[in-house]
DNA sequence: ACGCCCACCTGGAGGC
DNA sequence: TGCCTCCAGGTGGGCG
């Protein structure tokens, strides 16, 4: 489900409530994530104190006292809620809880996930770059790093096609189905063509766009088509901004294009683009 | 090494 | 109402 708006957006609304915060109880439910939960889940966190969050690509970072880390990640479904708690109301899991955690600060965040397709999982905190999870993400999309001759290099003899290739993690970090099919439509690039073949000019408009759109999507709190909340509950707003994104035999936005958004699928996964402004 | 397929899960929507 | 199929913001293991 989210993709790096939507997950930068969760991080932004978790920072005012857990930065300096000390976790005062936590408790994790039996059933697996993609990973299972780890068995010293709570005793690690009890009693720790939460030092600073970050993001790597659509994975979560959260910097605690004594060089821990924690990984979180959302897969297709995950939610995390913050909300206030009552003293001395223990937490009773809804269905599709699976962990949760108190601070001193009097708010609960809870963990919760349809699907299962997220994880939690610990590393120390120097080891954070080579953790397995970590280690072989590509570019940032929004650092400096990623630029039109950078992407060009990275993709020189990829025969895959570009709308695979900006979906793979190892190339650009937090870009998923969404925003890839809506960069390549405001870039004109068709997304059959191969990786490789693509003109240097044409790469640099591709990472211009890219940036635009996944700016954009944070400003309006991202994308929510059916699981994704923000901590407090309430809904991003981008999904009605979306050019082709699930739009399929819907008018092109383009002005004076007159054709029809058309769905296609690659690599067992939908995409939305059109066909006569795309090449 | 690379590209592709599939599995991993649950639930909602739509067809009959 | 029910049952069946298809589909969904992701990822990585295994295969050719």
């Amino acid at each position: 489900m989210p993709e790096l708006p939507e997950v930068e957006t969760v991080r932004l609304g978790l920072i005012p409530h857990l930065e300096g915060q000390v976790i005062t109880k936590a408790g994790a439910f039996s059933r697996k994530l993609r990973l299972p939960i780890p068995e010293d889940f709570a005793k690690k966190l009890t009693g720790r104190r939460i030092i600073q969050l970050h993001r790597r690509a659509k994975y979560i970072l959260i910097d605690m006292a004594g060089g821990l880390s924690v990984i979180l990640h959302l897969g297709m479904s995950g939610q995390i809620l913050i909300s206030r708690f009552e003293a001395n109301t223990p937490f009773k899991p809804a269905k599709h809880d699976h962990f949760f955690w108190e601070t001193a600060g009097g708010m609960r965040l809870v963990y919760h996930d349809p699907r299962r397709f997220g994880l939690v999982a610990f590393s120390k905190t120097d080891n954070l770059p080579l953790h397995p999870l970590i280690k072989n993400l590509g570019v940032e999309p929004l650092s400096n790093a990623f630029n039109g001759p950078a992407l060009k290099a990275a993709l020189a003899g990829k025969t895959c096609t570009i709308k695979a290739a900006l979906l793979d993690q190892r190339i650009i970090a937090g870009l998923g189905n969404i925003y890839v099919s809506e960069a390549l439509y405001r870039a004109h690039i068709h997304p059959t063509r191969k990786a490789g073949s693509v003109s240097l000019a044409r790469i640099e408009t591709l990472v211009a766009m890219v940036r635009a759109v996944l700016r954009e999507a944070l400003k309006s709190g991202g994308s929510s088509l059916k699981d994704y909340v923000r901590v407090n509950g309430e809904l991003g707003y981008f999904q009605h901004h979306f050019d082709v994104y699930d739009r399929a035999g819907r008018g092109c936005r383009s002005r004076g294009c007159g054709g029809a958004v058309r769905r296609i699928v690659q690599n067992a996964r939908s995409t939305f683009y059109c066909p006569r402004c795309q090449t």
